[in-house]
RNA sequence: GGGAGUGUAGCUCAGAAGGUAGAGCAACGCACUUUUAAUGCGUAGGUCCUGGGUUCGAAUCCCAGCACUCUCACCA
């Protein structure tokens, strides 16, 4: 908006025309507009050589082209395009609107459907026929690059859906997604359910939180970091099959992963365990890939990924000796790596320097789907320690292009030892979030069922699965910071 | 917070070495009844992010700032 003269220049000139269209007795902003055809049915349709066919769309009109008495324009809505005709032969009163008409307004066109002789589907606007929607101001995006301003893109997302098809696409495929978990997730038993945004106790992840306050009760809450406790309640009520899809936030940094809101989706299963979990996903994200018509082989930037399940599974311990080629163990050889990676390891205690070496070593090798299990037992306090080798937890992690896609437990039910963890994560933290869910332990102690726990990154599924290589590009209005207004 | 990059017309972008700014699209005017990013001719449109500095002269070089992008760090 380098000068906004000039932005008032364009747009002077499409308020006259505005003030034309109301001079003509008809009103530039609409209403109601019915029996409307998606442009891409009126196409798909069409008969070849009936010349009977009528059909009747609405849309913003993105390419025009004046040959002086015969107009064609490009009308788009939200399943595609079609062309529309505008004739100085078939209009008389209203050919001068069809002059006054500009790229960006919104209209609805009805008449005879054709083709012309170029071959293109084309409804040829009857007198009467063409009904002015709503009116553009503002002068739209180049109409062959489309909107490239990064910034701009995300501030004004609805100039980049209609600008930019491509991104209408993703967010339309973002609700297939979301739809066919939840399809599939009903199939299978499952009850979905809204469980507390605002908590008194941030619990669940160890994240930082926001902070609000409620007036009337002078009570500080956060926005809660995860639904985990309060869905596992329900197991102790009895919901056996619950799921939540909703947001999270966290206070933490913005990078191309990650989004201080963003949308989990959280499934218990009574009676199930993290194996169990673990199919789930593979079904999961199949099914998704399915209703994608996607195949198994997804392309992301320059990597492609490999769906088909199988997905490997492998060893927390196994894959850290793999890629740093310590063993998990060894914790003189581990603080040595991290030496060498740059990691401060002064203070840390040692499995904290050992998911550190992990992390820096093992995640951003993990391309094709990867379920890393068997956490060691202290990182997760939240998950059921093995039964085999207690030092480990039945926890695992899905990483997909090197991100963290799904975490899942073998749910922890045994009250005393929740209490114990607890207690253990509280130590040395921030006097501010040292508080204790004690009534989740008191749920506990009613009795939870051994349960399977998951939860799966909505925003970096639907990622993946669109190949956006940032997170800003499947959130419709990511955080950004506001502009100031000197630079309005 | 560190590093790198970008900022020029409404939009997308050019502007080697310092000489006072260009194209395409959009807009406006004219022509055109079958176009497909329509075409042809013409017109108009700029605080070259901001503020300093060097210079006879700065979009260009230097310094500072702002915004955005990427990246590293932080981040159970």
């Amino acid at each position: 908006m380098a000068n906004p003269a000039d932005t008032d220049r364009f747009e002077q000139q499409r308020q006259e025309k505005l003030s034309q269209i109301e001079a003509m007795g008809l009103d530039p902003y609409g209403a109601r507009y019915e029996d409307v055809e998606p442009a891409a049915l009126v196409k798909a349709r069409y008969q070849d050589g009936d010349e009977s066919q009528r059909a009747r769309s609405a849309g913003r009109i993105v390419l025009l082209r004046d040959i002086g008495k015969l107009i064609f324009i490009t009308l788009r809505d939200r399943t595609g395009t079609i062309q529309v005709g505008l004739s100085k032969g078939m209009l008389t009163d209203q050919w001068p609107l069809a002059k006054l008409l500009d790229i960006g307004d919104i209209i609805g066109a009805a008449g005879k459907l054709g083709k012309t002789k170029t071959g293109e589907i084309t409804i040829w606007v009857e007198e009467g026929g063409l009904t002015f929607l709503s009116k553009c101001l503002f002068q739209p995006p180049e109409k062959f690059h489309g909107l490239a301003d990064v910034d701009q893109r995300y501030r004004q997302r609805y100039v980049d859906l209609w600008a930019n098809p491509e991104v209408l696409d993703r967010f339309q495929k973002r609700s297939e997604i979301v739809a066919t978990i939840r399809r599939f997730l009903g199939s299978k038993g499952f009850v979905e359910v809204e469980t507390p945004m605002m908590q008194a106790i941030a619990g669940g992840a160890a994240a930082k939180p926001f902070i609000t306050h409620h007036n009337a009760l002078d009570l500080d809450l956060y926005l809660r970091i995860s639904p985990e406790l309060f869905l596992k309640r329900l197991l102790v009520g009895g919901m056996e099959r619950v799921f939540e899809i909703n947001r999270n936030f966290r206070n933490e940094g913005l990078s191309r992963h990650h989004n201080p809101e963003f949308t989990m989706m959280e499934l218990y299963q009574a009676y199930a365990d993290y194996r169990v979990m673990m199919d789930i996903t593979e079904e999961i994200v199949s099914a998704c890939i399915e209703t994608l018509g996607l195949s198994a082989k997804v392309q992301f930037g320059e990597a492609e990924i490999d769906f088909a399940r199988p997905w490997r599974r492998a060893k927390y311990a196994d894959l850290l000796k793999e890629y740093s080629g310590c063993n998990i163990d060894d914790i003189a050889a581990i603080r040595a790596k991290a030496r060498v990676l740059q990691i401060d390891d002064a203070g840390m205690d040692d499995p904290v320097v050992v998911n550190e070496v992990f992390e820096t070593t093992v995640e951003h090798k993990l391309i094709a789907p990867t379920f890393v299990i068997d956490y060691p037992a202290i990182l997760c306090p939240l998950a059921k320690r093995s039964r085999t080798d207690p030092k480990y937890a039945e926890r695992f992690e899905l990483f997909v292009v090197g991100m963290e896609l799904a975490n899942a437990y073998t749910e922890l039910n045994d009250p005393a030892v929740q209490y114990e963890n607890f207690l253990h994560q509280l130590r040395g933290q921030d006097e501010s979030l040292t508080k204790m869910d004690t009534d989740y332990v008191t749920a506990l102690k009613y009795g939870m069922p051994p349960a399977g726990g998951l939860g799966i990154g909505i925003d970096r599924l639907v990622m993946v699965l669109t190949g956006a290589t940032t997170i800003r590009d499947v959130i419709l209005f990511p955080l950004l910071k506001p502009v100031a207004p000197e630079n309005k």
